[in-house]
DNA sequence: CCTACCGATCGGTAGG
DNA sequence: CCTACCGATCGGTAGG
């Protein structure tokens, strides 16, 4: 149902856009389950009901986050990958950044969440999404490392580049849990996580691997 | 209350471990919320107000199987460990496979979960049997293999390993997670994951990287 | 977009 | 250890 162009959509719009600033910041936090619908209303200044305006229901809602969400993700990571005059580790540590700040979702959450409370399809498409916008995109970038030389070539048992990336995912995924909250965090790095963890996997790969320092 | 020795303690001791090995196998696929106690009460063959006969409330429950589980889990680190007559690499893959395969609850997982479900006494019991029966033994496998000179020595912007111990541990669990369920899997390594993780951690730690493999 | 409300389900208790 | 039951809370709907 569009609506007619002398209204600019502008207050039903704004307030869709409310709801799904805030159902976003709650669902990464917190995840699908946990979040209430109540919650995500309140925090968007409206009643529950309303939520059931501009969507049909909770499970649609959190797709629509999760799209947006990873769709933005992907436009970063691309971003960083196509800085070809920095070095691969040094994109790599951008990217785990970026990453560990955006709250990317952990896999591992929320595969473990979506498979009890999310429908077949909307498993189905969360998993395409994750696929297409993080998984490739990182994968592209050992790929290339590859090709560059940088990276040693990979062989069946030894390394491939979408193993990496899942290792890179699942340290980040869980360093973004750890953010700051109140249990004591276990690992406390003294410097930048995010070059510790890209440093421990360059040096995992790297075609002439003498033993000085990046 | 001590039962007096006639009794042999039966049939309740029985049915308290029966909850047990329920609530464990339950848990630890669906983490904490997702499990009601209804559930728990089914498969150990009981109605679920006498799972309030044997624990006080939920929590309690659950942490009595984190307890059990996580110190079983110590239990084959450490004897993995102390298997010296083979190499730190292959007993890194044993440590792996034990974990997949135990189910480890991901630390991402329960941290995301219990920060919103369980109470500060339990964080802080789940966070210290977690630091003392997992990461520590794992951690004191890293260390061994610098003493040994098999690892490079770390350094403060390198590695250190407790980070090794996290992107281990990081790593196993996502892998846990992804075991055969509806969703095809997004990794799909042809051989052993866990040599391959393996290798790819050992390679970014190894002193003397020759190009060679292991 | 709100008020009012519903059926289902949860963790937990009463009373035996 | 069971039957019966409770208050709270959930996602979602009716009706305007």
């Amino acid at each position: 149902m569009p609506r007619e162009p002398s209204t600019p959509r502008t207050d039903t719009e704004e307030t869709r856009r409310a709801i799904l600033r805030a159902a976003e910041r709650l669902f990464m936090e917190q995840g699908y389950r946990a979040v209430t619908t109540r919650q995500v209303a309140e925090a968007s200044g409206v009643k529950q009901p309303a939520l059931y305006y501009h969507f049909p229901d909770k499970e649609t809602l959190f797709l629509e986050v999760l799209r947006e969400h990873t769709l933005a993700t992907r436009a970063a990571i691309e971003r960083i990958a196509a800085r070809h005059t920095e070095s691969l580790p040094e994109r790599l540590r951008q990217v785990i950044r970026y990453l560990r700040h955006s709250q990317q979702p952990n896999m591992a959450i929320y595969q473990q969440e979506l498979r009890h409370e999310i429908s077949p399809q909307g498993r189905v498409q969360a998993s395409e999404m994750f696929r297409t916008c993080i998984v490739a995109p990182i994968t592209a970038i050992f790929e290339e490392g590859v090709q560059s030389g940088v990276l040693r070539p990979p062989a069946a048992s030894d390394w491939q580049p979408r193993m990496a990336t899942f290792l890179l995912l699942s340290a980040t995924a869980n360093l973004a849990t750890q953010g700051g909250h109140s249990t004591e965090p276990i690992w406390t790095s003294d410097g930048d996580p995010a070059a510790t963890i890209a440093q421990m996997l360059i040096y995992g790969l790297v075609a002439r691997p003498s033993g000085s320092q990046i």
